[in-house]
DNA sequence: TATAAAATTAGAATAAATCTAAAAAGGAGA
DNA sequence: TCTCCTTTTTAGATTTATTCTAATTTTATA
């Protein structure tokens, strides 16, 4: 059943623990970029005895071990995605909604800017999206 | 004095109360993309009445009303900076300071993608800067 | 199985940001 | 200048995201 989650664990050395497979098993699920807030309600009536200092401290060995990416997009919330294909994010300013885009992946191929090592980067779209203006030309 | 930060917020239709002046001096002379806290800290010797919830508000005014810039570089901590040229942000992993790129500028200059209007965006880039990698060579 | 190490848990603590309601300041007209 | 009305500021309480703490439980290992 949880195979797939399990070895996928293994692979970044992080022991397979019940509520670490059932996190990454709902962010595989769940593509919507959710908070650890997002997470912890998810799976809380599923998993009674969970706590939130663990959905915490697992997204954060997630991220560090890079089997999940942690994102910030313009609002001061840390949101987390499985989804570790190189891709940029939209977010609505309507609806609140964060799309992926799969666009601008090698914009920074040069590993060095001003003579600053880049590691890593974040690209940030914000605006409208497609259904919110769609909504908005039917009124 | 204060005639140069009194004119541009009269241009953006901003009543230059004295707090308003001050923290839009504030943020001139300290380019330093500082939190709400650093800015309250900056002044408040100086400026002994001065209220958080002031440097708050007047901070969320100027943004809405484009005379500074609101980002959000990896952590969860809402910056701000005067510059309103096009740039993109770098910050160090080592020394947490926050550099401006000039670069990258255009990459958006179409205004819409997968069908989402974009109005803005935020270009992120993250790693070991300059200086923070002279010190290590050195050791 | 015993023991150590790792992970989970509940709840307290911290920190950023917002809210509230009252006081102060500023502007417009008589 | 006085009055009225709007805007701004203020202190402190509140909310919300996140981290910390210390005890307990689970897992790995000898």
């Amino acid at each position: 059943m949880f195979k797939k989650y399990k070895e996928s664990l293994a692979e970044f050395n992080i022991n397979p623990t019940i509520q670490r497979v059932k996190i990454l098993e709902f962010l595989d699920k769940n593509r919507i970029h959710p908070t650890a807030e997002q997470v912890y309600l998810g799976l809380k009536d599923q998993m009674i005895s969970l706590s939130k200092a663990t959905v915490y401290n697992t997204l954060k060995t997630f991220a560090e071990s890079g089997i999940i990416y942690e994102l910030t997009v313009f609002e001061n919330e840390t949101r987390y995605e499985y989804n570790r294909d190189n891709h940029i994010h939209f977010k609505c300013t309507k609806c609140g909604q964060i799309f992926d885009i799969n666009q601008g992946n090698d914009i920074f191929s040069e590993s060095t800017i001003d003579g600053h090592k880049i590691s890593e980067y974040q690209i940030n779209l914000r605006g409208i999206c497609n259904s919110c203006l769609n909504k908005e030309g039917k009124k």
